[in-house]
DNA sequence: CACGGGATCGTCT
DNA sequence: GACGATCCCGTGT
């Protein structure tokens, strides 16, 4: 039950970090209201050079800020002006490294998650997409720029001793990206192998 | 199961 | 004023 470390996010390798996040629990203490679950999808964007980073060339506006903060701070954003999209700031302060959560297996809190979901938390489409369990977490804006060391946070994330072999992490182009052309291809995103509640496996191929 | 379109609004040009 | 790091539902097969 060991909260994760601010030093643990200071590594500049966002790539593995994404890998090694796969396993660890996400916890959200919003308003008193216990949730939590495994982190069992990920996706790494990394600025200056990644042209799908909200943060491509190292551009600052409002909203990018909180992309450049200290390694371990949440950024939340809103996307399609509907969905909040977690992401986890890495790296030193100044370098503007993120890992989306793209999807989470459920295990604490369902009856709460069920109620903001509208869904029962036995279906594996409740929380596979990263606009699906932050609705169950209820995971806002108002969360972006925390620190997720801390479990005096609305959120924060734990190492339960669950370790995910390599050999059982599967990597695969990153989605929902039309403007960022060969960046897209870079097999950044990261999915626990046969764990049901990833979303869909993509299949690699650059044929069609 | 694949495909297509609508929802909906913050963000940046 | 256009565009999303998405989701859901309808249609057709």
């Amino acid at each position: 039950m060991s909260v994760i470390p601010k030093s643990y996010y200071q590594s500049t390798d966002v790539v593995a970090l994404s890998k090694d996040l796969l396993g660890k629990y996400l916890i959200s203490n919003v308003d008193g209201n216990y949730t939590s679950g495994i982190i069992v999808e990920t996706e790494a964007y990394r600025a200056p050079d990644d042209k799908a980073c909200h943060a491509y060339a190292n551009k600052r506006t409002p909203r990018t800020e909180t992309m450049f903060a200290i390694g371990g701070t949440c950024y939340v954003y809103i996307c399609y002006g509907i969905h909040n999209l977690f992401n986890i700031v890495t790296a030193p302060e100044g370098m503007a490294h993120a890992i989306l959560v793209r999807a989470i297996e459920p295990i604490e809190g369902l009856d709460i998650m069920k109620d903001r979901r509208m869904m029962s938390m036995t279906k594996k489409e409740s929380c596979n997409g990263p606009g699906k369990f932050t609705r169950c977490m209820d995971i806002t804006k108002k969360q972006n720029g925390i620190d997720l060391s801390s479990k005096k946070s609305a959120l924060w994330i734990e190492d339960r001793g669950l370790r995910i072999p390599k050999t059982n992490i599967i990597s695969g182009p990153r989605v929902g990206m039309s403007t960022a052309e060969e960046c897209s291809h870079w097999p950044w995103r990261f999915r626990i192998k046969n764990n049901k509640w990833t979303s869909k496996p993509d299949v690699v191929n650059y044929h069609k």
